[in-house]
DNA sequence: GCTTGACCCTGTAGCGGCTACAGGGTGCAG
DNA sequence: CTGCACCCTGTAGCCGCTACAGGGTCAAGC
């Protein structure tokens, strides 16, 4: 029915205008038909194309990553474990990043409560940076 | 007394070749002397700032940030609030991207969770991102 | 019918923080 | 004196956008 813009679609899903186009080069969205005028003209196809993006975005998945979902979501009747791997090195990739922040945030709370508001030359902070 | 190679300051500080010869460009270390040959010549001064400056990248600080807390440390005498706000900035953005990955860890373990080794077609990964 | 302004188009360059060449020079051991 | 490890500069690529510049389109209001 309704043919949206690229800007209605970027409404629609929160997904920035530019990304969109960024995405339609990087092959993750078809390339969608054209108005007399140019305008790429969207169905609802492409937003649930687009919605899916976004929420693998929004869990960490990388585009390379997003790019085999999509292929393996368009075969339904083959087996999911290839999906079921995806996301497990994607939530391996993400245990991995916040054990690194949490240590990161030890460390700098401890620095933080150790700061006694002196002078540079007894800072705490500075002082551990230097050297622990 | 002993001045070293970059790939000797690479060694011991556990910062790639590639690297050191980056933050040089970026201003984070002072252009070493150099050798006849026209290779650079480290002393223990350098090796003790590229310290500082890999002890802060482990914490999370982007080099603007470490191009500010340098400048602070070689000023012994003025007071560390600037240096304690810069610390507290970055525990508020190591903070922030633990939540957001925490977040995600907890939407891929749940979808993971419902995986019943089906098809594509019945896969709760799928179904999730296609629109919860 | 004409102007204004919001929207759209393509193409290119920039961000951060590296990393990886290419194409050369240096220095030391065998 | 030859080989090899190391060093040099300069440039391009990575990821996932984001921000232009320089133009075209379209609908509303006068």
């Amino acid at each position: 029915m309704s043919a949206l813009s690229i800007g209605d679609l970027a409404r629609r899903t929160g997904v920035p205008v530019e990304t969109i186009r960024y995405y339609e080069r990087m092959g993750l969205l078809p390339k969608p038909p054209r108005t007399e005028g140019n305008y790429r003209a969207y169905e609802a196809t492409h937003e649930r194309r687009l919605a899916f993006v976004k929420r693998s975005r929004d869990l960490g998945f990388g585009l390379d990553a997003i790019r085999a979902l999509l292929d393996l979501a368009n075969g339904a009747d083959r087996p999911c474990g290839e999906v079921d791997a995806l996301a497990r090195d994607q939530l391996a990739e993400v245990e991995r990043k916040i054990a690194d922040l949490t240590a990161m945030r030890a460390e700098l709370q401890d620095m933080l409560g150790h700061c006694r508001n002196d002078t540079v030359a007894d800072c705490e902070i500075i002082g551990r940076l230097r050297g622990k």
